[in-house]
DNA sequence: TTCGATTTGTTCGTATGTATT
DNA sequence: TAATACATACGAACAAATCGA
């Protein structure tokens, strides 16, 4: 019965053979369709607040059904690459209220509550990378960078100092008075005046102490135990676009990392 | 045209009307069919070496087509609570080679490279809870529990000092001979003889330093600084069933914490 | 305010390819 | 080889949210 089979579906009269999975490349459909559309996003053609083309206009473009095109994206979801939302459409995940108040921000009061920092601005010089930075941001030793030392103030004490170190190439024209004046987080500041989406950071943990100038800073004794971070953050394309260094009094609050995803109540 | 539409796919003649996403609860089908899955996964019926029943046996139980039960397998694959493999079946993550050896292990030498450990159990006692480990656990303080203290050796050295608690009514028998004897990891030996999968962990870091007792089983200094790790471990339906607390040299090694995935190649 | 167009969300169903047993 | 089970792809229908006329 049936043998209906490919009624008409595709424009030309091929028909694909649905598999043979990948046609030339050997890869799927809606995984081609993943990384067309992840290439899209870091082109920096789509900027964050517009949405990316329809399910229709996709599946047009690619030539292919909906219902792959929304195995893709469902994919992309999963992945925190875009968010969607019904009746308005698909958008760059980078500027949605959970990625920038919480994915990327892993300190938390011993209690669990997650605070909200206040940064302080301690210097903003030109500077020429260190062999660490030039490893990290993948320079040359001696390119030029920026280089900004914060403090980072919960609920009124010193808790985090940070120092982020930039390539001067990727953020050319940044000066210290946008830096201040900037309404949002470091990476929302990245987004809106680079057009620089981080979507992937890597931490590295170690034990610490605090030496002279990070005791004064956070207000603690010589050789108070401390938490160190490394941090090296990547836009899309595994592009390294920040590397900091971070020194937390682990007094009261603390750096926490759930595997296996935060408490579902699906 | 077509109005074929709704041919007959439900025994019921009412036709669920698709939607109204959830009918008595608010809750879609998917979402619904992800729960039930993760309920029977968590009540234990389910051997990790046995497949899961079949998509069209999911699908006929809960009476919803193949493509919704695919839909909601396709979440639990996403959140690594089960693995499928094609033409064999699908099965409860637990017991995955990348679970067991990567998932929850997030120590790295500082060149990257993963170094597996080798564990030396320094002791095993029964004792009674703190009320640290009683609020760790769920337990009334000074509840009956078991504690083992792990040094763990990397490429010979010592390099991780773990403490870990658990409850004596979760893992009732537990013994030192079949402790030592095991031919896997913690998880992996709770898995296999008491039944419990752990899925989510949740780490808690701060910076340390060595006293007397650590500073000599680790090879250390007094006040070297370490990391300090302090996690618990939970089963399905979040029920916390390990209190470990992890005192790491990071001269040489170092926590490492990806958020938005490892890189990908896709 | 209402209404319709747009866009994603959910569900259903079918066909066929590929890996495993 | 045949049966089984998952993987990929296509397509349709309707619900719900959003937005602008």
């Amino acid at each position: 019965m049936k043998a209906k089979s490919r009624k008409k579906s595709r424009a030309n009269g091929r028909g694909r053979k649905t598999s043979h999975p990948g046609k030339e490349d050997g890869v799927s459909l809606y995984k081609r369709i993943k990384i067309d559309v992840t290439r899209m996003l870091s082109s920096g053609d789509i900027s964050p607040q517009d949405p990316l083309p329809t399910e229709k206009q996709l599946a047009a473009r690619f030539e292919v059904s909906i219902g792959t095109v929304r195995r893709a994206m469902d994919d992309l979801v999963a992945e925190h690459i875009v968010v969607r939302q019904q009746g308005r459409g698909t958008f760059l995940a980078a500027l949605s209220p959970e990625r920038m108040l919480n994915r990327f921000w892993p300190y938390f009061r011993q209690d669990g509550v997650r605070v909200i920092p206040i940064v302080q601005t301690l210097s903003f010089e030109e500077t020429r990378a260190d062999a660490e930075t030039a490893e990290a941001l993948g320079l040359r030793k001696g390119d030029p960078t920026y280089r900004i030392v914060n403090v980072l103030l919960m609920s009124g004490n010193p808790v985090i100092l940070d120092e982020i170190n930039l390539a001067k190439k990727t953020y050319s024209g940044l000066n210290e008075e946008d830096l201040v004046a900037r309404e949002t987080t470091m990476y929302g500041f990245y987004q809106s005046h680079f057009g620089i989406n981080v979507f992937r950071v890597l931490d590295r943990m170690h034990g610490a102490l605090a030496n002279e100038w990070s005791a004064e800073r956070l207000g603690v004794e010589l050789n108070t135990p401390l938490l160190s971070v490394v941090r090296i953050a990547y836009a899309f394309g595994n592009r390294p676009v920040e590397f900091r260094k971070s020194l937390i009094r682990t007094d009261a609050y603390e750096y926490r990392n759930a595997i296996g995803g935060e408490i579902r109540v699906d």
